[in-house]
RNA sequence: CGCGGGGUGGAGCAGCCUGGUAGCUCGUCGGGCUCAUAACCCGAAGGUCGUCAGUUCAAAUCUGACCCCCGCAACCA
């Protein structure tokens, strides 16, 4: 550990472990790694540090329907988390799970000095809690849950709370003393706005969850979500010996832009409490947004990153991630795209340049990088060094290029502009007519010296993103060593030692069938999501997930089976709607009175914008009658018509009784 | 006055912070080349940069107002 290298310390969210990885966490690690693969070929003696965030009462109940012990599922969760990040190539350096124990002790350490420091102190949580769902929900009293509709109770638990509103001037000093520290601009504009308005104090600990880190001496009390989880990013690197190990404080945490709060808020604040370094930035990404219509019918419309590894390759997910969306700004995914990328950016760019380079250098010079009558590249070589520097800045006059600001989309196009720039040169100068005429024997080595040159600098600029593909490519054009170990404040045209014997050469980017593959990806994802979660099936046959490599599920206790006495709780009858209007000031809720044969309700229904309230009267409809009465924008709902939910919208189409005229009242079974 | 994102050639996007030739991928049309992964190169057609007003020598870019679209939340029991 012991080196002159700068330190550069970074890290992905802990990722909550009540579900598996989707496109989204993939994303934030995938844009990670490169940073890291990036910064170390800078020089930087780099750690990244990935986890798991596994307490809380979801986890606590997503283990009870599995039927297996808490830290039975969240093991396996995590090793879960942890083999997809292997799979996609990312470099990780810590692993931290909030169970480790290293992790407990940091997060009781750092309480502690808070607590020394007068910023903890003992008070009563009341909040409104539905006890059917066991948790906390934002309700006022005497309204229902917002999840399941049933009453709530207001409960007080003692508990104990951090003095939040003592760092609002604090922060806001620290802010204004560093204005890089939350990125983008609107992120941090954001998050000013939101301290300036005032900070309440936080409650850190529960006695209502047992799933948790224990508070010490203070049992049954343990720690609340966010004083754990993000103590994490501290507890990978040495917890209470942070300064021994020498890498706190973060130079960046990388977030997604929902979680910025936290991150940029609650975290500085804890730490400035308990008298610790605080983190030197926050970046706050985007989402990547599904164009859900063609994604799948299915509700779960989310797109796990295996079938395209599977598919494409784990550079083609890398790439296309970070070239599609500009860095910070929400982007697009789509499979049409991603293939049309592929085929374009990598295929016919860099994995056909390379191609076509190695096989002219076989079939003209023996397979030897041949030897140029100079090594300055005239025009192109000129063009290299200019974006070379775009790219990745100078440390020497300390411009930063395009991957020190995270605009990866920027530095991939040019990167591909390059790539474009080799094959112009190519065409302008037919080594293949060259070939042919032994006079001009000089004038080829110049030619596919140069092509291979840049195909070189190409492969080290681009290794951060497609670390595999670059691999390939410096092997088969003969190099010793890797691109990473490349020194990028060194990379410069001319390089490239004449002489070397190139490798066996293939094609790095096969080119791919545009449909197929997107067939092929939709027909993976929907099998993964038919298929029963690894977790949640009882009596587990050790087996399947981790290994198989299709351990993509719907998250836990989504396929949950139950017995006819649940269904049978459930009383549906026939009902004939008898008044319809809408509701003033809301689009999609309509007042309906249902007879429902003993009685006339009043029941709401979601399907103002599918329906005319006039056309429904009269017409039979089933009704659940006896869910609890709920209240919807200050109307009271005594049951639920049944309709089905069509397409990725999820459009109403009310159930009916076409074949037979029903009576009022009549039960369904 | 709920929060946020966006409206740029046929499609999808970049450019906007740091005003000054409107760029990229796909598609279309024409040409070239044959080393290469039906690839690559060159050229062409196609844009009042949502609307209106303002600032400026100069606005896609800055300011203001307005129109429209999309998430989330509210209202889908």
């Amino acid at each position: 550990m012991a080196s002159g290298k700068p330190k550069y310390y970074l890290t992905t969210p802990i990722y909550y472990t009540n579900g598996l990885p989707h496109i989204g966490h993939t994303y934030s690690t995938i844009v990670c790694d490169t940073i890291r693969r990036y910064k170390r070929m800078r020089g930087f003696d780099v750690v990244l540090t990935t986890g798991t965030d596994e307490h809380g009462v979801n986890v606590e109940r997503s283990a009870k329907t599995a039927g297996v012990p808490e830290s039975e599922f969240v093991a396996k969760m995590a090793a879960q988390w942890k083999a997809l990040w292997d799979e996609l190539g990312v470099q990780g350096d810590e692993f931290i799970r909030t169970t480790d124990l290293k992790h407990a002790h940091t997060v009781q350490w750092l309480f502690k000095l808070c607590r020394e420091n007068g910023y903890v102190y003992p008070g009563h949580y009341t909040g409104q809690y539905c006890i059917y769902d066991n948790a906390y929900v934002d309700v006022k009293p005497g309204e229902n849950c917002p999840d399941c509709g049933r009453p709530t109770e207001t409960v007080t638990e003692a508990n104990f709370y951090f003095k939040l509103s003592a760092f609002q001037k604090p922060l806001l000093d620290f802010y204004a003393k560093n204005p890089k520290f939350i990125q983008p601009e609107a992120r941090r504009n954001e998050v000013l706005s939101f301290v300036e308005g005032g900070l309440r104090d936080l409650s850190i600990t529960r006695t209502s969850v047992k799933w948790g880190i224990p508070v010490p001496g203070e049992e049954p009390h343990v720690f609340y979500v966010w004083f754990d989880a993000l103590t994490a990013y501290l507890s990978a690197v040495g917890g209470p010996n942070y300064e021994k190990v020498g890498y706190w404080p973060a130079s960046l945490h990388l977030v997604g832009k929902e979680i910025i709060r936290f991150h940029a808020v609650y975290w500085p604040a804890f730490l400035m409490a308990a008298g610790l370094p605080v983190p030197k930035q926050i970046w706050a990404h985007g989402w990547l947004l599904m164009d859900s219509a063609k994604m799948s019918k299915s509700l779960g419309n989310v797109v796990r990153p295996r079938p395209i590894v599977h598919v494409l390759g784990m550079d083609a997910l890398r790439y296309y991630l970070l070239r599609e969306t500009v860095f910070g700004q929400d982007g697009n995914f789509s499979y049409d795209n991603l293939v049309v990328r592929y085929n374009s950016d990598l295929a016919n760019g860099l994995g056909n340049l390379s191609n076509r380079t190695l096989t002219m250098i076989q079939q003209y010079c023996d397979g030897l990088i041949p030897t140029p009558q100079s090594v300055d590249g005239g025009a192109l070589g000129l063009i290299f060094r200019q974006e070379i520097g775009m790219i990745t800045g100078n440390v020497k006059t300390d411009e930063r290029g395009y991957y020190d600001t995270l605009q990866f989309s920027q530095a991939l196009q040019h990167i591909e502009r390059l790539v474009s720039q080799v094959d112009a040169y190519l065409v302008q100068e037919k080594p293949w007519v060259l070939a042919k005429d032994e006079s001009q024997k000089s004038h080829l080595s110049d030619v596919l010296y140069s092509a291979a040159e840049a195909l070189r600098i190409i492969t080290v600029l681009a290794h951060p993103v497609i670390p595999n593909a670059t691999d390939e490519i410096w092997k088969q054009l003969g190099l010793s060593g890797t691109p990473a170990e490349q020194d990028l404040n060194q990379l410069d045209w001319g390089q490239l030692k004449p002489g070397i014997k190139i490798g066996t050469i293939k094609a790095v980017f096969p080119r791919i069938e545009h449909k197929e593959a997107v067939e092929r990806m939709e027909a993976m994802e929907k099998e993964a999501q038919n298929a029963p979660s690894p977790v949640t099936t009882p009596a587990p046959a050790a087996a399947a997930p981790v290994a198989a490599g299709t351990g993509a599920a719907a998250a836990p206790a989504a396929d949950v089976k139950i017995g006819i006495e649940d269904f049978a709780k459930v009383e549906m009858r026939v009902g004939q709607i008898k008044t319809a209007e809408r509701i003033v000031g809301a689009d999609k809720l309509l007042k309906l009175t249902v007879d429902i044969g003993t009685e006339i309700r009043q029941i709401c229904a979601g399907i103002a914008q599918f329906y005319e309230p006039e056309k429904l009267i009269g017409r039979k409809v089933a009704v659940v009658v006896n869910l609890a009465p709920r209240k919807l924008r200050g109307v009271e709902s005594n049951g639920m018509i049944v309709a089905a939910s069509v397409g990725p919208e999820g459009r109403p189409v009310l159930a009916g009784f076409p074949d037979e005229d029903v009576e009022v009242g009549a039960r369904l079974k």
